[in-house]
DNA sequence: ATTTTAATGAGACTAATTAACAACAATATT
DNA sequence: AATATTGTTGTTAATTAGTCTCATTAAAAT
């Protein structure tokens, strides 16, 4: 097991703990899998990447995991409106949203401290406690024009 | 009938006819729907609505009708994450976002002149043809506090 | 008025997600 | 350490939002 991983067990754990909530394996491996590929991944995929590498977990306790791992702001969910929700890990560091091609759906990621800034202008102006966002823009890429 | 009626239902009836579409007493209803309240409803609750007005239109119509109505940029479509699309009447002179609270379910507008500068910004940076976004704040409203 | 062809309605169907519940497993209690 | 407790899981069924098919109906072109 690498550090990083040893690190991120430590902190599923704590959390878990914090919220009353117990450590499973199948948390584990979910846990595992949203950080291992930073990428929007839904949960269908999470579920058959776990299946292919043996790791055999209901679709429910993935649904059921994703919800509560956005609940504790370790993943962040990402609605592009294609019917089907997108989980990333939340890197709090590294904070960014999404261009979408509306033409062959490729998905580049963008961050832009001046919106940020407004965001929360607008926020306070309406007397809104800000919890989070969600960004995204939508157009033909490059490639497709 | 208003005034405004009558010019929406002119404006319905030209781009109809741009398109080499018919013009039919079911999109006029679900234009005029759409209409009467700029507001954020679901296909769901257009099709409701009409019923209790006595309008009988099909759910697939309503669906049609609104797939129709966004491909031609007379409303927007609006995703706040909770696994229905909305739909509202596209104002081109009154663009906004929406901040939404979490815990009651309110939508605010808003509109921030800086904040499309930056995504236009973004867009071209990124070689994107913008064609629309959608950007949505969720915290918790001043009552939800 | 008749014909052509697009639009509609009814309901079957799909995909994504959630709920119910019995079996099981992680902690707490003794 | 044994047992009781209570949360978690997998299975299956249900729900929800939206799409599809196709026979019927109605615009609009002739």
């Amino acid at each position: 097991m690498r550090l990083i991983e040893i690190a991120c067990k430590e902190r599923l754990k704590s959390i878990l703990h914090n919220e009353g909530l117990r450590y499973t394996s199948q948390r584990q491996e979910i846990w595992n899998e949203l950080l291992e590929s930073k990428e929007h991944r839904d949960a269908e995929e999470i579920y058959y990447s776990l299946m292919n590498r043996g790791i055999q977990v209901s679709r429910a306790t993935v649904y059921r995991t994703i919800d509560m791992l956005v609940k504790n702001n370790m993943i962040e969910k990402l609605d592009i409106g294609d019917g089907k929700a997108r989980f990333e890990y939340n890197d709090k560091y590294k904070h960014h949203d999404h261009l979408i091609c509306t033409a062959c759906g490729k998905i580049v990621e963008f961050y832009s401290k001046n919106i940020d800034k407004y965001q929360r202008e607008i926020a306070k102006k309406n007397k809104f406690e800000l919890l989070h966002h969600s960004h995204h823009l939508f157009g033909i890429c490059e490639d497709c024009q």
